[in-house]
DNA sequence: GCGGATCAC
DNA sequence: TATGGTGATCCGC
């Protein structure tokens, strides 16, 4: 397989450029992270609370002060789908990630005999184009490879690797760069005194594996360059959720059943688009004090239904009485153990 | 099956 | 010190 992967730098585009925040007085740039985590750490530096709070209340910040403006989520989708027509020129084995990023299975292609290369580079200018983005890409013999490799290239080029390469290219990469290693892992592994892929290389897999069980064994191969998860253009969803912060918090029942209701008809419209059943309600609660539980509940029946879900959130958030008189900080709803509505009943009455 | 933890984006 | 939203997966029970 020739796998490929790319990564858009979606912050660059002209439109969507307004999205994180515009600061009056502050001449500082986008720091090359997150868009929430940019303008987080402005609202932080400024004093003014967390920023998504302060992004709902765009209204009330004083002028002379700061100015949040909320992502364009809209603009994001839009784009997005011209990268993706791009991609799907090439070939429909395309494995969206994110709204930015996807990995893609070259090995046969829609344009003729072109290289895995040649392919990159076409689409890498068309996107450029088309979308004034730039994009880094990866081309290697597997997806994690890909990943890692178009990684190195950012923010406009790309990284090719050969087999022979693999274990070499690997070995000079910190651990944090692979895929799975967060902040806790990370934490772990430099205390076992690893810190790079030489390190994980030679390090046994038996080890990785009592110590990190199944996600041990993924890292084991990774560093040794293996990955022999296909790219997988349709992916079905699993859970579908709605979740929102409070600044101030909720301290009213009748408040957080008012958001209940919302998420329901939210959830319902979503499962209704993609014809699914929900079969399971999940509902996430926070406390002021940033304490969160989940609490769930299989339904008898899987449904469609906004009312059933959110009589069930409902009896979920009532066993916990005390998350109220605590102060709700976030309040969530999701639906999980999707399935696919069938039709035919439905089709039957509906014609009649 | 449930709930917490961790991770990616 | 203050910590967004959405979704996936793993692990222990």
């Amino acid at each position: 397989m020739d796998a490929f992967y790319a990564s858009v730098e979606m912050r660059d585009h002209p439109d969507l450029k307004e999205k994180a925040v515009v600061v009056a007085h502050d001449p500082r740039k986008h720091n090359g992270h997150g868009v929430i985590t940019t303008a987080n750490y402005v609202a932080r530096k400024y004093g003014v609370g967390s920023a998504m709070p302060a992004m709902r209340a765009v209204e009330q910040v004083p002028k002379d002060q700061l100015v949040f403006i909320p992502p364009n989520f809209e603009k994001y989708r839009q784009v997005s789908a011209q990268v993706h027509e791009i991609m799907h020129e090439v070939t429909d084995q395309v494995e969206s990630v994110s709204l930015d990023e996807a990995y893609i299975d070259v090995t046969q292609n829609k344009l003729g005999n072109y290289s895995s290369i040649e392919l990159g580079n076409y689409m890498q200018q068309k996107i450029f184009k088309t979308t004034k983005l730039t994009c880094s890409f990866g081309v290697t013999y597997n997806k994690f490879l890909a990943k890692m490799a178009s990684e190195y290239a950012k923010p406009f080029g790309k990284t090719v690797i050969l087999p022979e390469e693999a274990l070499n290219f690997l070995a000079k990469q910190d651990i944090k760069k692979f895929p799975g290693v967060g902040k806790k892992m990370q934490e772990t592994l430099r205390s076992m005194n690893i810190n790079t892929g030489e390190d994980l290389q030679k390090t046994s897999v038996q080890t990785l594996i009592d110590r990190f069980k199944k996600m041990g064994y993924v890292l084991a191969m990774h560093s040794r360059g293996i990955d022999l998860s296909p790219v997988q253009a349709e992916r079905q969803r699993k859970s579908i959720g709605k979740e929102r912060t409070f600044e101030p918090s909720i301290f009213e029942e009748q408040a957080a059943l008012t958001q209940l209701r919302k998420y329901s008809r939210e959830i319902t419209e979503m499962l209704k688009e993609r014809n699914l059943q929900a079969g399971c309600v999940v509902l996430k609660v926070r406390d002021t004090n940033f304490y969160t539980i989940t609490r769930r509940r299989m339904l008898k029946k899987k449904t469609q239904d906004p009312r059933i879900i959110y009589q069930e959130a409902r009896a979920l958030l009532e066993r916990e009485e005390d998350f109220v008189t605590r102060g709700i900080r976030l309040l969530g709803v999701s639906v999980t153990d999707l399935e696919q509505e069938i039709y035919e009943e439905t089709n039957l009455f509906s014609t009649l």
